[in-house]
DNA sequence: GCCCCTATGTGGGATACCGTACAGACAACG
DNA sequence: CGTTGTCTGTACGGTATCCCACATAGGGGC
C-alpha cells in the first residue's frame, strides 16, 4: 500500500491512446475498496465504472435462495461495468470486493460518451468484454465438471495473477461463497493443499508456497482463460509516454 | 418446413432499420442446417455469421477429456458469431445445430463493415451480446446449483421458445452432452417428467404435453434469462415495412 | 489474564450423480 | 422377415458433495 498510485497500474487505462487518456484522466477518481464492499447490486443502475489497480472484484451471481457463485473476476487487467456500454445499463450480477485495495472510478456518462465516439476505446472495451465472456463460459464448464480442490486452485491463481504479493487475504467462508460450495468443502480442499505444502493457511490469510505446484493441481480452465486474455489483450497499444510498472501480463 | 422463408423470421434481422437491412439483405444466403452439423469449431476463424430462423444452435464448450457443456443457445431471436465483432475473430466454443432447420448466412467481412459504421447495427448487436452474456452466466450458476431434472426442463423450454411446434427432436444422448451429464441421468429425469405427464418421450421425439407444468418444475434460471432477453431486445425498433410472423417473444 | 467472536477442523448420515454393464425395444434396411 | 444399429430403461456399487452438529483454536477487547 506504500506504492504510489498510478492509473497505469490498470492495464486498460494504460492501453488507452494518449488523446483518449487525456480526455478521461481528469475525471478518474482514486478510491479505496475495502474487503466485502458491494460496488454494484444485482439489477441496480450503474453510476460509475471501476478500473481496479490493487483491488480485486468478484462478479457474483446470487440465486433466490441465497446460493451464489462467482462468474468472473476483475482486477487490474480490466474494468467493472461492461453492461453500461453494452446497452443494458444494469447488471444481473453483484460486484463485491474480494481483495481490498484501490481503483479508479469514472462517471458512467463520461465512459459512455467516449465509447460512442466509436474509436479505439470502443475496440479496447469490446476486446476486454470478449475476454470476460471467455472467463464466464469457462466458469460454467468448470462448475459442471471439476472438483472443489481444482476450483480452489483456480481461485487462488486468479487472485495471485492480480496481486503483486503471494499472500492472499480470504476466509474459507468467502471462498465458499465464490465457488458456490459449502465452507466445509473448502476446508477439506484447503487442507489437502496445505498437506501437499502448496499453501499455508491461517485465519483468513493464505500464503502460497508453491505456485508451480498449484498450476499442476489446477484444471485446464485456468490456463485457457489466461491464454485467451493474453491473446486478446496483449497486443493492445500502450500509451507512449510512460512504461507499465510491475504486473504486466506474461508473454 | 412448408412455411415460406423470410428474413423477418429472425428477430435481429427484423429489427434492423430499413437502410441497414437493405444494405445487408442482398448478401443473406438461406441455408439448411441439419441436426448435428458443426457450424464453428473451437478456435476456428469465423467466415460467416448465422441468423437462425427455424433452426436452433447450441454453443458447446468441450473440455480436453471430451466432456462438454452447453453455455448458450441461439435461435431465431439471435445470431451466431458474436466474437467476430467483439474483436476476437475466433470463438473458444463449438457451435452445433441442436434442432434442424434453416437460417441465413452472412459474410463475416460484410457484418464487420456494417458494425464499424457504429450505427444502429452496432447498438443492436451489443444489446444482443449483453443478453447472451446473461444466458451464459445463468448457465454457470445453474450448473452449480440445480438438479438434472430442473435443467432438463430449462433445456426443453429454451427449445420450445425457439420453435413454433411443441414437439422437439432430441435424443437423450444429445441432451446429456448439452447438459454435461450422463445419458442415464437424462433418462431418469425424463422418466420423471413423463410419469408426471409433462412430456411424452419416444426415440428422439419429445412431445411437450403440459408446458405450464414444465414452467413450474424448472428452476428460476429460465425465467431470469427470458425476462432479461425481453428487457434488452423487446423494445428494439422493428422494420417498418412488414410485420413479424409467428414466434414473436411473448410480452 | 479472561471472554467472546470469528475462523477452522471433524465426523456421521443423506443424496445426487457417476461409471459400468446389460437388456429390451423400436426403426431402418437388407 | 430377419438383422443390425440406435435409442432407451434398469441396476449396482462408488464417490463427491451436501446437511447438520459440534469441537477447537486464535485474536481482539476488556
Amino acid at each position: 500500500m506504500l506504492t504510489p498510485h498510478s492509473t497505469t497500474q490498470n492495464h486498460l487505462l494504460a492501453a488507452l491512446p494518449t488523446a483518449e487518456f487525456n480526455r478521461l484522466s481528469p475525471h478518474l477518481e482514486l478510491i479505496s475498496m475495502p474487503l466485502g464492499e458491494v460496488l454494484y447490486e444485482s439489477g441496480g443502475q450503474l453510476q460509475h465504472v471501476y478500473f481496479p489497480t490493487t483491488s480485486i472484484i468478484s462478479l457474483l451471481y446470487v440465486l433466490e435462495d441465497g446460493a451464489s457463485a462467482e462468474i468472473a473476476v476483475v482486477g487490474n487487467e480490466g474494468l467493472l461495468g461492461i453492461s453500461l456500454f453494452m446497452g443494458g445499463d444494469t447488471t444481473p450480477s453483484r460486484a463485491v470486493v474480494r481483495s481490498a485495495g484501490y481503483g479508479y472510478r469514472l462517471n458512467a456518462q463520461l465512459l459512455k460518451q467516449e465509447f460512442n465516439r466509436a474509436g479505439p476505446v470502443l475496440r479496447l472495451l469490446l476486446r476486454y468484454t470478449q475476454a470476460l465472456i471467455t472467463q464466464m463460459t469457462q466458469t460454467a464448464v468448470c462448475n459442471r465438471h471439476h472438483s472443489i480442490e481444482q476450483q480452489l486452485c483456480r481461485c487462488l491463481l486468479l487472485t495471485l495473477d492480480r496481486l503483486s504479493s503471494n499472500s492472499v487475504t480470504m476466509t474459507q467462508d468467502l471462498i465458499a461463497n465464490m465457488l458456490g460450495v459449502r465452507r466445509e468443502g473448502v476446508t477439506e480442499a484447503a487442507g489437502n493443499l496445505q498437506r501437499a505444502e502448496l499453501i499455508r493457511y491461517n485465519r483468513g490469510h493464505i500464503e502460497v508456497l508453491d505456485r508451480p505446484g498449484l498450476e499442476k493441481a489446477v484444471c485446464e480452465c485456468y490456463a485457457v482463460v489466461k491464454i485467451e486474455f493474453d491473446r486478446l489483450l496483449s497486443d493492445i497499444p500502450r500509451v507512449d509516454t510512460f512504461h507499465i510498472v510491475g504486473q504486466s501480463p506474461s508473454p
